[in-house]
RNA sequence: GGGCGUUUAGCUCAGUUGGCUAGAGCAUCUCGUUUACACCGAGAGGGUCGGGGGUUCGAGUCCCUCAACGCCCA
């Protein structure tokens, strides 16, 4: 190894260089690695696995570095640490984003490659983001055991998904069922409710008779029906009308009068005319919705036209009276709500549609049909048929898929549910009982009421990408071919229930002859298989099974993260070890989708909850308040940060914003990448192809470049400005620290005793001591933004600026100088400590640094410093050395300072001119400053030459006041008068309204009576500032007179 | 529709249980290259704490109400 000399260190910490090797120190050294075997309590957190859909944004660098800010810590704190890295294969996102790529690069659909074909692409997709994933978490520093990464889809965690899955099955929380769905005939998958958005689109309301079967007199011969959709009528199988039409226009007019008290004036006529319109119509219908309501009653049916099937009248809720004919059709199978009417009303619910989008056997002569083509030919049939009343334009909202934006259909289909009502209560539980808390704790409701609606779990996806579901099926015609089928499928698995699960499930049409007509079977049996059990699995195809096609939703997998990363099912020494885990740090919006179902599935399957503390950080919003994305172009890349700023400033920001509010705010910037000027992005710019940079006037290319004259253009950094802050305190740290190894050359290690320490040795030490302490407590309750701005304010502006500064003098004194250089090494190295787990890589390079130059270090105790900062042990010093009286004492000096400083400035006096000033003050106040006295001349360049209750201001002079003292600069020759005069004026308005305000309070009896021992303070003061202001008087008098 | 959050200096945010002249960083202005750092140092200016009402001796802080913005659930 060459010789170190500090000489050689640049003034400018070259992260790009230091980030990779130290990085790989770390990882070849295993310091990243958890020991099931070590002795010391483990400490464990999971990653949230990302998606493999893409790259990382800097939501997952703030979650993140939260995670490895925390596992470092408690790393150096002694724990056994853990930090489980993986990705997730997020089943549908993943999916769609390969079949989009597919089809824009080859024109295929995923029914032109197949099943096997396609997931043999997702995985190649999933191998080049995770590298890329795992690539970018590694260069923000996350200390993960990286050898243990897991993936959603692998065996390890597979086996634990089919243990899981098994589990239930045999327990009956699982089981099959019919659900409306949403279904894109595009994609042929069921989408979930939050990839659904729906869009406004121009439509038409079209209004049907549907002819009454033998009405009794009086009775109107037809019902009219509106729709949006006429070509659902097919799959008819009621009219609904209101029980209670009489109350329930009763209380939309309430509702109205409410709505009326509270509209602004502009809003008054618009529900005032909505009134009158109601009442009117409650006038004209009201007869006829209470005969509907007792024909419904009555049992009378209607005719439901081009079918020619009798369907009821009905009453629900559902039916509008106070809207159109106050009737509405049911379509169960394709409309949610009818969905729920049907369910109440026990009504026969038709499918009548295919996967592909077109209409069913069920539609007969409109079989066949896409759905737009049956619309039109509907319309035409019951024009012909003169069953069309009129059609009106509207407005409609339009659902449409999020990942096809093509239409949503929804669709009955058979899914596979988890029944929650016991899952979902042993996780309520955990979090009322406190074994796992939830900060910030107003996020708890959320998870509760989430889980209170123990709503069943529909878990099966129509997708190829995923865990596919272990059951195999097959249908029995009749009765007759179920038990030997049963007792066929038991010899086989010989009679061992850990090998299969039996459920059996009959068909929900009884009537033996609507299940021919229909082609039902008489029941189906499925066969839930245990993992490692090919052959049987082969033999159950062999009699005439078929496996499930649908996967299982991503989350299932998700949910078994905490403890199927450590082996379970098997029980292995990782499991035992470090489950349940610590701490999940985690985002708000996956509350109930992710860490609701951990707790429950942990619970269920290891008996005890996954982790005991959840800490919900905020989500990065742009300048403008958006959610961050790369659809929209402000997404900013984390890397693009680390390139500019350094990965130590990117983390360091990222704690510092972290509050405890729901969003933080980080205005965005484009980076030229001609002439590195930022700008702000604009929501116009955000969306170009190419921007033109307002300062050097060239063009570069954005994320949105397409063509070919864009993309040849230099590409523009997405950035933010806010990481400069951290940037300059990465660049304050090392250059304090290159300042501390250009003067430890000689340096020594041998004890200090306590009597030698001086009074800033001993405010140093105070202050460390608080300091960790603050941070250490800041940091187990995920205050990151409160650690930030300790460490920041303590290192930059008390650490540099006081004590360093002060230790100037010293180190000029040959005598003083070791002494010095100790306590130099020791605090640094203190510091360094506190600052690790936020920002690593510059502490670790300046820690080897500083080991070459003093391997041993300590003022009471001297020991031989840890090889690697990573694993050295955190600062943990005696409060007993925290010293109030000595803060106290140092503010004076600090007080004093400030005001010769600010006197330089008023009266514009050069740095390099000396001054010559006085402090008047009691002899108790002197004694505590005039060990300090001698700083002045480095900190002001300002000789004290009088100090204590005799002290007395020269003849011309500038005068400040403190509290305790009086301080007066000696200016004769330098003197700007009217600037003093105009400053004392300042300060002695200041003071009046300060006074003022004091006397108001004391004079206020029931406040002195109420809090005596404040006014007792507020009156000290009050004495205080009167006699600062006889002398700020005094003085303002002499100035003015010489003006 | 229900729930949650936010609104404090030009910008981004702190502000503990109500209490003395409401703080920080960036930006602005003035001065300054004293060899760790100009990604620096010293200082200054800048706030009717979203509007209205209430409780209180006293409100940025507690309560009510209105407004704007954002998120989650239906």
């Amino acid at each position: 190894m060459t010789t170190f000399n500090p000489n050689d260190i640049p003034s400018r910490f070259d992260f790009a260089e230091a980030q990779n090797r130290i990085f790989q120190m770390w990882e070849s050294g295993g310091y990243f690695e958890g020991d099931p075997k070590s002795e010391k309590p483990p400490y464990t957190v999971v990653i949230p696995p990302p998606n493999v859909t893409g790259a990382l944004h800097l939501g997952h660098a703030l979650n993140n570095t939260l995670q490895d800010t925390l596992i470092r810590m408690k790393r150096m704190q002694g724990f056994n640490t853990l930090w489980m890295p993986g990705t997730d294969h997020a089943g549908i996102a993943t999916q769609a984003v390969v079949e989009r790529r597919l089809k824009e690069d080859e024109g295929k659909t995923r029914h032109d490659l197949g099943r096997k074909a396609l997931v043999e692409r997702i995985w190649k997709w999933k191998e080049q983001y995770e590298e890329r994933i795992l690539g970018q978490l590694k260069q923000i520093g996350s200390s993960c055991d990286w050898k243990r990464t897991r993936f959603t889809l692998d065996e390890v965690c597979a086996r634990a998904v089919r243990h899981t899955f098994f589990d239930l099955f045999q327990k009956s929380l699982i089981y099959r069922g019919k659900r409306l769905v949403n279904w894109d005939t595009y994609l042929q998958t069921t989408v979930s409710d939050d990839e659904v958005f729906s869009k406004t689109v121009k439509g038409q309301f079209w209004h049907f008779k549907y002819p009454v079967i033998d009405p009794k007199p009086g009775e109107p011969e037809y019902v009219i029906v509106a729709t949006t959709r006429p070509e659902t009528m097919l799959g008819d199988t009621a009219v609904a009308v209101h029980p209670e039409p009489d109350r329930a226009l009763d209380r939309v007019a309430s509702e109205l009068r409410e709505k009326l008290k509270k509209s602004s004036d502009s809003e008054k006529a618009i529900v005032e005319g909505q009134l009158e319109a109601l009442a009117a119509r409650r006038e004209a219908m009201l007869p006829k919705l209470e005969q509907l309501r007792d024909m419904a009653s009555d049992g009378r049916k209607l005719m439901l036209p081009l079918m020619n099937r009798e369907i009821p009248l009905v009453c629900d809720v559902w039916a509008k009276p106070e809207l159109g004919a106050g009737c509405v059709k049911i379509t169960p199978a394709h409309d949610p709500n009818d969905y729920e009417v049907a369910k109440r009303c026990d009504l026969p619910m038709i499918n009548i549609m295919n996967r592909d989008g077109t209409l069913n056997i069920e539609t007969g002569v409109y079989s066949g049909l896409t759905m737009k083509q049956a619309r039109k030919k509907v319309v035409e049939d019951l024009d012909a048929l003169q069953l069309l009343e009129k059609v009106e334009d509207r407005e409609i909202e339009l659902p449409q898929s999020d990942r096809s934006k093509t239409p949503i259909e929804p669709f009955l289909a058979d899914q596979w549910f988890v029944a929650m009502s016991e899952l979902s209560q042993s996780a309520i539980d955990a979090v009322v009982d406190g074994q796992v808390s939830i900060t910030p704790k107003r996020y708890e409701r959320g998870y509760l009421d989430w889980l209170g609606e123990k709503r069943d779990w529909p878990v099966s996806r129509q997708l190829w990408w995923g865990h596919q579901i272990p059951v195999w099926t097959k249908a029995c015609e009749s009765e007759a071919e179920v038990q030997p089928l049963v007792e066929a499928i038991q010899a086989l698995s010989g009679f061992d229930e850990t090998v299969a699960a039996i459920q059996l499930e009959p068909c929900e049409e009884t009537d033996p002859e609507k299940r021919a007509k229909l082609e039902l079977p008489f029941a189906s049996i499925h066969v839930c298989v245990q993992s490692g059990c090919e052959e049987f699995e082969s033999a159950l195809e062999g009699l005439g099974l078929i496996r499930e096609e649908d996967v299982l939703d991503t989350w299932f997998s998700s949910a078994l993260w905490p403890h199927s990363t450590l082996g379970w099912p098997e029980q292995t020494p990782e499991l035992a070890c470090f489950y349940p885990t610590s701490t999940l740090i985690t985002s708000r919006d996956i509350i109930s989708l992710w860490v609701a179902r951990m707790v429950l599935m942990g619970l269920n399957n290891c008996g005890e909850v996954p982790f005991d503390k959840v800490y919900i950080h905020p989500k990065i919003q742009d300048g403008f308040g958006e959610t961050m994305s790369k659809s929209k172009g402000n997404g900013i890349d984390p890397l693009d940060v680390i390139a500019k700023f350094g990965a130590d400033a990117l983390r360091f920001g990222m704690a510092h914003l972290c509050t405890e509010t729901q969003d933080v705010r980080l205005p965005v910037q484009f980076e030229c990448p001609y002439c590195q000027h930022s700008f702000d992005q604009t929501k116009k710019n955000r969306i170009l192809p190419k921007v033109s940079c307002p300062g050097c006037k060239k063009e570069f290319s954005t994320q949105w470049a397409e063509s070919e004259e864009d993309k040849r253009l230099e590409k523009g950094a997405v950035i933010s400005e806010r990481f400069e802050t951290a940037r300059n305190f990465v660049n304050k740290l090392w250059n304090a620290s290159r300042f501390a190894m250009l003067n430890l050359e000689g340096y020594e290690a041998s004890p200090i005793s306590e009597e030698d320490l001086t009074v800033e040795d001993r405010w140093m030490l105070s202050r460390l001591t608080s300091v960790s302490g603050n941070v250490t407590a800041y940091l187990e309750d995920f205050k990151y933004a409160d650690a930030t701005r300790e460490l920041y304010e303590f290192a930059w502006h008390q650490f540099c600026s006081f004590y360093v500064e002060m230790l100037k003098d010293r180190f000029a004194d040959e005598t003083k100088r070791p002494h010095a250089q100790r306590m130099l090494a020791y605090s640094l190295d203190c510091l360094l400590k506190l600052l690790h787990p936020v920002m690593p890589f510059i502490t670790e390079e300046i820690w080897q640094n500083l080991a070459r130059i003093c391997p041993e270090r300590g003022w009471a105790d001297v020991e031989t410093a840890n090889h690697c900062i990573i694993d050295a042990a955190w600062p943990a010093l005696n409060p007993a050395w925290r010293d109030e009286a000595i803060e106290n004492q140092f503010a004076l000096y600090q007080a004093a300072l400030s005001d010769l400083r600010e006197i330089r400035n008023s009266q514009n006096i050069g740095n390099k001119k000396k001054v010559k000033f006085s402090i008047k003050c009691t002899g108790d106040i002197a004694d505590l400053l005039q060990p300090l006295g001698i700083y002045f001349s480095r900190m002001a360049n300002a000789e004290l030459v009088e100090l204590g209750p005799s002290a007395v201001a020269p003849e011309t002079s500038a005068t400040r006041t403190t509290a305790d003292m009086e301080i007066y600069v000696d200016l004769d020759g330098l003197i700007d008068i009217g600037a003093e005069v105009k400053r004392l004026e300042k300060e002695k308005a200041n003071l009046e309204k300060s006074i003022s305000g004091k006397q108001r309070q004391l004079a206020n009896e029931k406040f002195v009576a109420a809090k005596p021992d404040l006014a007792k303070e507020i009156q000290t003061s009050l004495s205080q500032a009167e006699s600062q202001l006889a002398t700020i008087a005094d003085s303002l008098q002499k100035m003015t007179a010489k003006l």
